[in-house]
DNA sequence: AGGCGGGCCCAACCGATCGTTGTGGCTCGC
DNA sequence: GCGAGCCACAACGATCGGTTGGGCCCGCCT
């Protein structure tokens, strides 16, 4: 295929052979099969080299997507030259949606995002130790467990914010702290149990005193929207960047958190020495966003100064 | 490529080798190949089958294009499913135009339209002959020329305009005679010797005693365009369909000629036992289209009462 | 006109590749 | 705990794809 327009380009056998590194004679027997195998001819033969037919100028359009179709294939798919793969959380979580933004203000930037089907962390450490993905937005709570290849850097904090419903009684109320909360069932169903959500709604309930129900199964986040659209009694607490309630909004409102506010921290790990080039920039644009200031709530693995 | 398909399609790579009409190992072989080449582990073994990594996942897109390309280029290539490919006199010609309108009007029509790069219509014979087209709108004017099995058949007319610039006396007329083109300078370079517009216009000039000049090298329509744009001499003719001046008409302007009206016969050439299927509603559509009526000159060899 | 050079095809040979059969290890389910 | 199912490895044979060597054809130059 790739010898067929080789010699279409250059018109001579010789020259795709010289091009190819082979000798003509093997050029000459790869067009014999490719005519061969398609029942066709593919070139005259003149004195001075080969000049496509009809039907190998139709086919020469075909074989040239073919080859280029392999080459990005190829380079598509090559560790050292594929689009950078970052793991997160979800799709619909903030973490998603400022890559997603980043992404959009920078045309031409490739990028692989994917959902690793793990909810321990260090699973996920593990993928990239092994070079699976480049970079994962999860955040192991405890940094000695970090293989010494592999980086964990904190980038910034979202603020939770209260997901409730028209019946709700803290429907009206535009601004509420910690406190306020306190009695309200605060449900997130589907918590993992070694999941770093999962240690961040223990840490949270426990610090602040708050009554967070994990129990029930995860059946998405639609249904957990119609019931809350419902519910006099329950809320939830979701990060203000994430897409829960769009486009469909079911009269939900959002209820910023403050005093303390609530900081959910996200981290990024990846290899560290010779990290794939694309993870770099994604770093930079996410330090380079807003971080929270006053009253903040941190859970216990943010707390320490975070490295550079 | 195939085998990766089919393997990440069915899960397993017992179910890809049964559907290839092989062994599971060759199958096994293929894949651990590909993963060689590209220096990447495409599927995770498990105890049932087999499941596409990440990057499996991300090479499988491409695969899918890649395959159903190689099936494409195959298709549109290979003599017995391949779209009919139709010679024409030229792009810009009534013959071309009408095949364009059927294209249009036929969605999903495949076609493939090329200009042989010969002037004698018995290398068109031959091409068609050999299956190199599947039909050329060309002319032989002696019927016993062709051979067995090879058939033509008259489609339509076209008739025949005078085309002149606005400082051409015969600029103003509506409508003409050939009587009133006698001598005025007809330029139409490029006559080819044995061509079958050649016979045409040598015939015309014989029996309607115009003044045809056939001198001159061809550079292509826009000069001689340009010329009759300039010229209060030299006139040409063209076919009523011919897409001669279109966009930039140069100021030019066609003036039908009657009385009789010059006819330019086109026909078809195609092989006769089992053309191609996509040959034969092009013919019905070129016969729907009205014929002329009234007082018709016609070359020689198209005087004959057409055959069906 | 004859020789020459460039380009392609054909033939023979040879190594690598791709397929097969046979076997073993592994996981899951009964 | 054992069998069933699936994949990987090993050895072997046929086929494929490459090279070398030789020949034919065509255009060009002397």
């Amino acid at each position: 295929m790739r010898s067929f327009v080789l010699a279409a380009e250059r018109g001579q056998l010789q020259q795709a052979a010289d091009e190819l590194g082979i000798t003509q004679q093997a050029v000459s027997k790869r067009i014999a099969a490719l005519e061969r195998e398609l029942g066709v001819r593919l070139f005259a033969r003149t004195a001075r080299g080969v000049e496509p037919t009809l039907d190998g100028q139709a086919f020469l359009a075909h074989a040239r997507g073919i080859v280029t179709a392999v080459e990005r294939a190829g380079s598509a798919i090559r560790p050292e030259s594929r689009a950078p793969r970052i793991d997160v959380l979800g799709y619909r979580l903030g973490q998603a949606v400022v890559l997603h933004e980043y992404w959009g203000a920078h045309p031409g930037t490739e990028l692989d995002v994917v959902v690793l089907k793990v909810d321990d962390p260090q699973q996920a450490v593990a993928a990239v130790r092994a070079g699976e993905v480049d970079a994962s937005f999860r955040t192991v709570t405890d940094l000695q467990t970090l293989p010494a290849e592999v980086r964990m850097l904190h980038l910034l904090d979202f603020p939770m914010e209260l997901l409730v419903g028209p019946k709700h009684p803290l429907f009206p109320v535009r601004t509420l702290t910690p406190e306020q909360l306190r009695g309200h069932r605060i449900w997130v169903p589907g918590i993992a149990p070694r999941s770093e959500w999962g240690e961040f709604y223990a840490e949270l309930a426990r610090d602040l005193e708050l009554r967070i129900d994990g129990t029930g199964p995860n059946f998405g986040v639609e249904p957990l929207l119609d019931t809350l659209a419902d519910s006099a009694e329950v809320a939830t607490l979701t990060g203000a960047r994430d897409r829960l309630i769009w486009p469909a909004n079911h009269g939900l409102r959002r209820i910023p958190v403050t005093n303390p506010t609530i900081a959910y921290p996200v981290s990024i790990i990846f290899r560290e020495p010779d990290p794939h080039p694309g993870i770099r920039p994604v770093i930079d644009h996410f330090r380079s966003l807003a971080t929270l200031s006053g009253d903040i709530w941190r859970p216990s693995w943010a707390r320490a100064s975070s490295g550079s």
